[in-house]
DNA sequence: TTGAAAGCGTTACCAG
DNA sequence: CTGGTAACGCTTTCAA
């Protein structure tokens, strides 16, 4: 906020206050003279449009709500974070952030309060377990409702969702077809508020069970704790097992990244003594050379911030609901089983 | 926005809009029996205060810009905005992003319509170059400035840094005092927008020198260009030394990290074959046991935010600008010179 | 404890 | 192209 208010701009340029609105937002209808007066003494007076007043006046709120699990620091989180800012931010918009709705606590609060509390032009809720009447609370604010890797899309307006079951079969698959026969996938407990961790459980479950009648597979899922220490937690995990497996299938790189490195202080060394793949590319999966299952949070942000821009627009959406692939990123930490000369 | 306006639920409730308004912002003015009756027609008929003529009325906006280099998605711009928005979203407010204020364009761009643009109530500059002619033109918008981690505090209301030139002092003597002679610093180019890396050289500079008296040491900054190889530059360029220092200080543990990893695929491993130090202590840090200088971005950026409420409330500042210091933490890539055994 | 009315700073319609 | 004026939805005195 400037420090003069828009009659003395008014009064400084002679003009009227109408005329000095339209010098900021609707220049074509201003002489280019008297726009150039105008704005200048504005300049001079530190002046500027409220927005809050704009806003008023137009019913938009130019804000709109991300919800997310856990922290904004997460990979994940950031770059769907940052997809969606680099849309909105263009367009005018600020994003309203809301953390942590995956504790029932912060779940009931923010569901009972959110309507109350602020107003904005659409809500983007990023990959998590939303149940349906929640979706109903969120339905009241009347604004459109995005979905970034939600569970089901019932409810939305609209919504980009990463395949994570199949991406997830294919890794498995990939391990299977090199000739891997004994299979751990360590994975920190579903939070019941995540829908990618389970599906990608789902998946490798899936790709065993449908190769388990070709071949004679030793498959498992190594739950281990949630928390900060889920690697380490599945490091151990995997050096208690009574043989040591020939591959790894990661729910995550963040899972994947930290066993490389420390099963190599154990002797285990990849793709020497075991195939190892992960899930997401995220940093430094590529400076171990780890062979992941791709996926591009940032451009799932922009896909998302775009559908909301059209709907908050009025206009229709042709596909409002995209689903896309883990794209498959072969590097070193995979190779046929026995297959080392 | 709900639906329904406060003359709809004034009317439904059979009182004024007044009380409707009072019912929800200070309910304490209104009895049990009304605030209760208004405040359940208003959830039937998904009424909410807005939040736009909440502001306009009262003069705030309840948002804060947030100006950073380069990407929100880098680790520290990550925990720095995480930091701010702990505080600043329990307050009521939300962070207006300005990514990228660091090149040429963007910055002019940038610094000559903000205010016209937006209004906020403060304003955070995280860790950028920003010079003194910048600052007056932000000062126009006549709210508070609060400095993350910039050159210079002048002009600014209140700041919070950490002395990297100190931190990077500091763990360029713990090389020296471990008896290595031979350090190389690996940087990416200095690129006058980012005071931290800047400043963290001169340190390890400093303490080159100053230990030189004393010491026959071989010291030498490695400057490679900016951009995501640069850690393979850095590599390349070690690895093309005529001779192996003993001992490598980073200007971050991003450089770090990859150097250590991909070092050891060439046959130099530490803490066997040379020393190496990182500057942050972040992701994955700990996983490689890499020894570094500890900063806390998501603190600094909380501490930030206290700043910032204060100054909006009006309120006196007893140390309006902070400096806090890099903690060494040890771990297990440095050794004596020549001491394994 | 409640109601009436002024006013926050714009924008947009309607005149001129 | 420009000016007057109502209206956006709320908060806040002032009265009752």
């Amino acid at each position: 906020m400037g420090k003069a208010d828009i009659y003395e701009v008014a009064r400084a340029a002679g003009v009227s206050i109408s005329t000095v609105s339209r010098a900021f937002t609707r220049p074509e209808l201003v002489s280019a003279k008297t726009r150039r007066k105008v704005l200048d003494i504005a300049d001079k007076l530190d002046f500027n449009i409220s927005r809050s007043a704009t806003t008023l006046k137009s019913g938009r709120t130019n804000r709109v709500a991300m919800l997310m699990n856990e922290e904004i620091t997460s990979w994940f989180n950031t770059q769907t974070f940052a997809g969606i800012e680099s849309v909105m931010h263009p367009a005018g918009y600020d994003i309203s952030l809301f953390q942590h709705i995956d504790t029932e606590r912060n779940r009931d609060e923010f569901f009972t309060d959110l309507p109350i509390q602020r107003n904005v032009d659409a809500v983007f809720v990023a990959s998590f377990a939303i149940d349906p009447h929640e979706v109903e609370q969120l339905r009241r604010i009347h604004v459109p409702i995005i979905g970034i890797n939600t569970p089901s899309v019932d409810g939305f307006d609209a919504s980009i969702s990463i395949d994570d079951e199949k991406g997830m079969y294919t890794a498995t698959q990939h391990l299977i077809n090199l000739g891997h026969r004994h299979i751990v996938y360590p994975c920190s407990e579903a939070s019941l508020l995540n829908s990618s961790i389970d599906a990608r459980t789902r998946g490798f479950i899936r790709a065993c069970e449908d190769a388990q009648g070709k071949h004679d597979l030793n498959w498992q899922v190594l739950s281990v704790p949630r928390g900060p220490a889920f690697a380490d937690s599945a490091l151990s995990a995997l050096l208690a097992l009574d043989e040591f497996p020939d591959s790894i299938c990661c729910q995550m790189d963040m899972m994947a990244i930290p066993l490389v490195i420390k099963l190599g202080r154990y002797g285990h060394l990849t793709p020497r003594d075991y195939s190892i793949v992960g899930f997401d590319d995220s940093p430094n999966a590529d400076t171990i050379n780890l062979t992941t299952m791709r996926q591009d949070p940032y451009a799932m942000g922009r896909t998302a911030a775009t559908k909301a821009l059209k709907l908050i627009e009025g206009e229709p959406l042709t596909n409002a609901h995209e689903v896309v692939e883990a794209q498959f990123v072969p590097r070193g930490t995979d190779m046929p089983f026995g297959g080392a000369q």
